[in-house]
DNA sequence: ATCCAGGATAGCG
DNA sequence: CGCTATCATGGA
């Protein structure tokens, strides 16, 4: 009973930054309203609201909400891994509330795999593109959203209904995914149970996923918080910090340094850093 | 107009 | 192994 209590109090207190986390290119699909965010968390429909840092949600899929925002996650102590340099450091400071999301495998994979050489507002294009034309309509309060479609509906359309949402070169390999996972050849759930570095390797086996992306999806579906994806943004902190003046930084390199540098946290540092270089850093605001 | 984007991959040397 | 061209599309 006392402990029940304890995570009751932990509940109300645990800050979050909402808008960074929605916002930071781990998802793709949240829509603002005036007092929040609308979408679905898998085939539930939401509408997330914050104030002053803490989550407000009715009592009915708190549990859902905290889980998929990765408000169980200590995230007090998971800083307190991070290096202390002053880029990490900034990051933090930059975005406090920032947590890495928990998010329904497929959906992430199939999310990612349609990332790939495109820009943030591209890729929410395409997630709006194949939630309205081929997921099925919800109500989050008066606002509607939209679930991801399934590997089946995917898995049936002509490639040409893909290209009609923007995917371009990637729709072959989101048609290809679609399909070993509908007819059972591929099999997301069982991955839970394997190591890190095995998942990986099992990922990288589908067309379209390499390393960056395979990664995206054990850190941001699997949970596994060690995973480190290297994308451009991220490939430039590294670059113009970290490997200051060394002209022959490989990717493997890079790999190998930011997972023993940043440590047992690494893909929650990464994001910090992802977030913090890309709105720092970039053309236009 | 030109360059770039939360990349992956076949085809080179 | 490392390097390069290429893939489709729209934002900046």
């Amino acid at each position: 009973l006392d402990r029940s209590f304890a995570s009751l109090d932990r509940q109300v207190n645990d800050p979050i930054d909402l808008a960074a986390t929605l916002n930071s290119g781990q998802v793709f699909h949240w829509l603002e309203t005036p007092t929040g965010f609308a979408g679905c968390i898998g085939d539930v429909p939401i509408h997330l609201k914050a104030r002053d840092r803490r989550l407000v949600t009715g009592e009915a899929n708190l549990a859902l909400v905290r889980r998929y925002l990765g408000l169980e996650h200590p995230l007090e102590q998971i800083l307190a891994t991070f290096p202390t340099d002053p880029v990490m450091q900034a990051a933090v400071n930059f975005s406090p509330g920032l947590r890495i999301i928990e998010q329904p495998i497929w959906e992430c994979l199939a999310t990612f795999l349609s990332s790939a050489l495109k820009q943030i507002s591209q890729i929410r294009t395409i997630s709006y593109l194949l939630r309205t034309r081929f997921g099925r309509q919800l109500y989050a309060g008066r606002f509607p959203v939209f679930t991801y479609p399934e590997p089946a509906t995917l898995a049936r359309l002509e490639l040409a209904d893909l290209l009609l949402c923007k995917l371009g070169f990637r729709a072959g390999n989101v048609q290809a995914a679609a399909k070993l996972v509908d007819s059972g050849a591929f099999d997301l759930e069982a991955l839970r149970h394997c190591s890190t570095d095995e998942a990986r390797a099992k990922l990288c086996l589908i067309p379209g996923v390499g390393a960056k992306i395979a990664n995206c999806v054990l850190l941001f579906a699997y949970q596994r918080f060690e995973a480190f994806p290297i994308d451009v943004w991220v490939e430039r902190v590294l670059r113009d910090i970290y490997f200051a003046g060394d002209t022959q930084a490989t990717a493997k390199k890079m790999q190998m340094f930011a997972t023993e540098y940043f440590g047992p946290f690494a893909g929650y540092a990464q994001q910090y850093l992802f977030h913090f270089w890309r709105l720092t850093h970039r053309k236009g605001a």
